[in-house]
DNA sequence: CGTCTTTGACCCGCGC
DNA sequence: GCGCGGGTCAAAGACG
């Protein structure tokens, strides 16, 4: 019921999508990676307040071939940004499975993983909440998605966040 | 009855 | 080699 506007990228291609360039997750490390933005411009909460791309070698692996013993190691792009939102669940329009949540060392709320339930579509995306404001929402996308919007009927929010993506200037 | 959440276990890379 | 931390699987339950 929050007035929670859901931004995508991934419309086809991710064209205009320009954003940092973050790449450590390792563990053991800082793992500080969304508090990295914090320090950076954490005032700017309105709807976006950073984002972050990672592409290394853009594989799509288009099956549930799962992680036997030689399997590549591929760094899909990913695309993490922040919401400010009550809720976790921002519904894009697409279908998400939960799979998996776990919590962060840094951070006191877990973090969930979805996946999006196409088939064909090995779509993730993970939840997780910051610590320091309960308010923000990092949603952090992998890959993108193959299909149309699974939402049979489009609400004026949807369109009208839409609208405000491609004519708010920021 | 089908779909999605929940939850613990398992796996894997990496640092020590 | 072991422990840690993060990511995923899969069985069972919840929910419509």
């Amino acid at each position: 019921m929050e007035n929670y506007q859901m931004f995508f990228p991934c419309s086809d291609g991710g064209g205009g999508l320009s954003a940092y360039h973050h790449a450590d997750m390792s563990s053991g490390g800082a793992s500080d990676m969304f508090g990295n933005f914090q320090g950076g411009d954490m005032e700017a909460v309105s709807g976006f307040l950073g984002m972050k791309r990672e592409v290394d070698g853009a594989t799509v692996e288009a099956e549930g071939g799962g992680r036997k013993k030689g399997e590549k190691k591929v760094r899909k792009p990913r695309y993490a940004f922040q919401t400010r939102s009550q809720v976790d669940i921002l519904d894009d329009g697409y279908r998400w499975r939960k799979y998996g949540q776990k919590a962060v060392k840094n951070n006191k709320f877990p973090r969930s993983y979805y996946r999006c339930t196409h088939q064909g579509c090995n779509v993730k995306k993970q939840v997780q909440r910051l610590t320091r404001d309960e308010g923000v929402v990092v949603t952090t996308y992998e890959g993108m998605h193959t299909h149309s919007i699974d939402k049979p009927t489009d609400n004026f929010e949807q369109i009208l966040s839409r609208m405000q993506i491609y004519s708010t200037p920021f």
